[in-house]
DNA sequence: GATGAGCGG
């Protein structure tokens, strides 16, 4: 009988026949309760007979060899959990599906300025994740999608609006990072947010759009009007195609209304487009 | 005729 595979670091590396697997198999007894074992082994010796070669060896026992001491120690603990009621020393590994909670000490809603009369059992499980930082609710929307962003009091803690020489005669906003849209001291312009939130929504619908008009198609027809924040087409995720329509969205809605008016009803890749004010993204 | 994906501290 010949092995099916032979494993190349089993291969001999000298040039000699490989007869081994003419032998019978490599025989381990023991070891015994004195720690004896004996290794049977069969081999071909440079004359090409055949020998028999009987390893005896004493081996430590398992406690001793593995274990250590403390661990030896170990196993006279009492039991505790589900196997409480296990003989001390028996079952030395055990299963559990008992339930353990893990702590949260800094968990959302933990401080105590936070949890004061809060009801709330968002609040108090201290597993709410969402936390809006613009209003402070827990578990109702992110801090983008926060709906009292308007109302809410500028963050004036973090970032002091220069008034270009004052403060800074006085030191006080030395070495404080000023975001440019807070820069130049002018107490005229409306919160930052605000302004964002309003370009992002300056959002034109094209539809009418042929199969293969694609997002560069779209900038270079609609740039000549304005600067554009945002173009998308509409593709069909199956098919990859597009789906004939898209949208552009516009820094200023002036540039967005010009656009329409000189687009709408332009012949684009012998297509009538259609151009006007989309409606808001539904959810 | 037609109304977008993903991104979380």
């Amino acid at each position: 009988m010949q092995p099916s595979k032979v494993r190349w670091g089993e291969l001999e590396e000298d040039d000699g026949e490989d007869l081994d697997f003419l032998l019978p198999p490599k025989q381990v007894i023991g070891p015994n309760e004195n720690g004896i074992k004996k290794v049977v082994e069969f081999k071909f010796n440079d004359d090409g007979n055949k020998v028999k070669i009987t390893t005896t060896s004493r081996v430590r026992k398992l406690a001793n060899a593995l274990l250590s001491k403390r661990a030896v120690e170990r196993r006279s603990w009492p039991k505790f959990g589900d196997a409480v009621h296990e003989d001390v020393g028996s079952r030395l590994t055990m299963v559990s599906t008992e339930e353990i909670l893990l702590e949260r000490p800094r968990a959302p809603g933990t401080k105590q300025e936070d949890n004061k009369g809060s009801l709330d059992p968002l609040a108090q499980g201290g597993a709410v994740l969402m936390v809006c930082r613009s209003c402070g609710k827990k578990g109702d929307h992110w801090t983008s999608r926060c709906p009292y962003k308007d109302l809410s009091q500028p963050t004036d803690t973090f970032v002091d609006k220069p008034t270009t020489d004052s403060n800074a005669a006085t030191g006080v906003t030395k070495g404080a990072y000023v975001p440019p849209s807070m820069r130049g001291g002018t107490t005229e312009r409306s919160s930052g947010s605000d302004m964002r939130r309003r370009n992002e929504e300056n959002s034109v619908r094209v539809t009418n759009l042929s199969e293969d008009t694609r997002e560069p198609d779209l900038l270079e027809l609609f740039r000549p009007f304005g600067n554009v924040s945002r173009v998308y087409v509409a593709i069909d995720q199956k098919t990859g195609t597009s789906r004939g329509f898209g949208f552009v969205n516009f820094v200023s809605r002036e540039d967005g209304e010009r656009a329409i008016n000189k687009l709408n009803g332009y012949g684009y890749d012998n297509l009538i487009l259609r151009v006007e004010w989309a409606a808001p993204r539904a959810n």
